[in-house]
DNA sequence: TAAGCCGATCAATCATAGCG
DNA sequence: CCGCTATGATTGATCGGCTT
């Protein structure tokens, strides 16, 4: 099923594997909002060639690397949020864009404020006040 | 190559469907806002409660529920429609506005 | 004015449950 | 017991709104 034409063998392969866990606090505020209304939408996507070194699938997702994946956690639990240097160098690094890291770092916070939410994962590190 | 796959099952993909009757008030709600099918946290809050299940799940069931309603129109889905027409008969303070189509949804 | 973040959602996919 | 479909969860990316 390897539902990407993730190489066949002896390729990059990999599934979801377990690379998440991490904690952290900060509570965040939850407002409601009117918004758009009706289903639909329609999500313009105009992609097209780009064989470059990344690795998108069909449609505009990207499927990063357990090196990138890891890279990221790491740098995280370093540091919630970025400066615009880190977040070159890491682009870098890690051969993503600046937007591809701001992007994951934005879902990482949103991730773990989730998992304190309901989840008790927690214990945070980085709980300097009072 | 694989390896690694998963090393310990997650909790996380151990779902469990939710009840029927869960089920049920979700797609009562769902069909009786067709309209907007999008509960506020606050909405979302009592249907996870009268349902025993978390906030996200709601939000979850609710993302999965829109898309996969959208990949069928035409389907059993309109059948499923008769499902909120028969239960709001009896009781909907919502208001139904304009519902997706009329008759078939030409494409 | 532009850029970043948040909150919600989308869309594709994974992995399992459940039924025939 | 096996295969397939239904369904819950995860996640990169997008959209609108607000803040800096």
């Amino acid at each position: 099923v390897g539902g990407n034409g993730s190489a066949g063998i002896g390729g990059v392969l990999a599934v979801q594997n377990s690379l998440m866990m991490a904690n952290n606090a900060t509570a965040g505020s939850a407002h409601p909002s009117g918004m758009g209304v009706g289903l639909g939408n329609g999500s313009g996507s105009g992609l097209s060639s780009c064989s470059l070194s990344s690795n998108t699938n069909n449609s505009g997702r990207t499927n990063f690397t357990n090196k990138q994946l890891t890279e990221l956690e790491k740098e995280f639990h370093f540091n919630r949020y970025l400066t615009r240097a880190r977040r070159i160098e890491i682009a870098n690094t890690l051969q993503l864009n600046e937007t591809q890291v701001k992007i994951w770092f934005q879902n990482r916070r949103m991730k773990q404020k989730k998992r304190v939410k309901e989840g008790l994962i927690p214990a945070d590190i980085l709980t300097q006040h009072s | 190559v694989m390896i690694l796959r998963s090393r310990f099952l997650d909790a996380r993909r151990k779902r469990r469907n939710f009840s029927k009757q869960a089920s049920e008030i979700l797609n009562e709600y769902f069909y009786s806002h067709l309209s907007n099918p999008y509960p506020s946290e606050e909405a979302k809050e009592e249907l996870a409660r009268k349902c025993g299940i978390t906030v996200s799940q709601v939000s979850n069931w609710f993302g999965n529920k829109r898309i996969r309603y959208k990949k069928n129109i035409g389907k059993a889905q309109e059948e499923a429609n008769l499902y909120a027409a028969k239960k709001a008969a009896g009781a909907s303070p919502y208001s139904m506005a304009g519902p997706p189509s009329g008759t078939t949804t030409p494409m």
